[in-house]
DNA sequence: ACCTGAACACCGTTCAAGT
DNA sequence: ACCTGAACACCGTTCAAGT
């Protein structure tokens, strides 16, 4: 006999997601996504295979929301470089697990694309990306330890690679 | 009655640093840190306060094999930034570690100064650090996937920095 | 067809008891 | 003074039994 649907693979990721957020990936317990979603741990494995592959949606899920970010912007380096801060403040634990390689399998790809279009060049991309990148996960991290503005440096970072790039044209 | 001290701090380091390699960060559980160490779990409870102080330890320990690379190039910025990259294919996990806020706390202190000389300049130093950073933690997730050659891509991407570092003076 | 309690293996950590 | 077995709380995961 049939039983109702008492959650769903939306609902568990968006529960993970929130987790992740407010205690970090450690917090992200099957126990307590099942509560979150009103079910017993168990469950959770007719959606999702396991643990491993929750958090890879959690990521991928992540990951989307940073390109729609990309897609509101104008295409501009400057706008874009913009609004991959803004995610990785909003959302840091996110952003630190799109780095990670288990998780990060594919969830690359939508978001290089106008980060290609707008350097129209892939060298360029990945020098801005790469960049951009670890500047966050440093920021992130408390890594700038010496002071100064870090939102100037950001723009100084930006503004040095682009007449980099422009003199070597 | 005393006992004699079958394991040393150092030793403990060093097999969960090992093991960190071998198994990922996950791997390195007391247990298997203990067995290594020819000791019982609980006993590592002596040198060390939990789990989460060895980690640090281990990515202190890695902090120093980094600084110590760097003491052995000539200083240039071209030296500096192949002996990071050397350091994080050598060591990947231990390389990540590093970038974990949690057990970064203090570790990128040595780590920077010598950065900061070669560059001459606290702005300089940090987009030469963040783009090496981001482009080592892409490049060891398998986050380049669009082909082309990344020791290229990484001499393409310092060369366009300093050029335009040059230009902003 | 989905949900659950019970169970298993494993982990970090504490602590009384040994030497 | 250090080491250990036993124990506790917690976790991921499986599975037979319920509806």
């Amino acid at each position: 006999m049939p039983t109702p649907e008492r959650t769903t693979l939306p609902a568990i990721v968006t529960s993970a997601r929130e987790l992740l957020e407010e205690r970090g990936a450690a917090g992200v317990t099957m126990q307590a996504v099942a509560e979150r979603v009103g079910v017993r741990a168990p469950s959770l494995y007719k959606r999702v295979r396991d643990r491993d592959e929750l958090l890879r949606l959690v990521a991928e899920d992540a990951a989307s929301d940073l390109s729609r970010r990309f897609a509101a912007t104008d295409g501009t380096i400057t706008e874009l470089a913009h609004a991959y801060r803004a995610f990785a403040r909003a959302h840091p634990m996110s952003f630190r697990l799109v780095l990670d390689s288990d998780a990060a399998a594919g969830a690359f790809r939508d978001v290089a694309d106008p980060i290609i279009a707008a350097t129209k060049s892939l060298e360029a991309a990945r020098l801005v990306t790469a960049w951009a990148t670890g500047f966050l996960t440093m920021e992130l991290a408390g890594a700038f330890r010496l002071g100064g503005d870090l939102d100037e440096a950001y723009a100084f970072g930006l503004a040095t690679i682009v007449a980099g790039l422009d003199r070597s044209r």
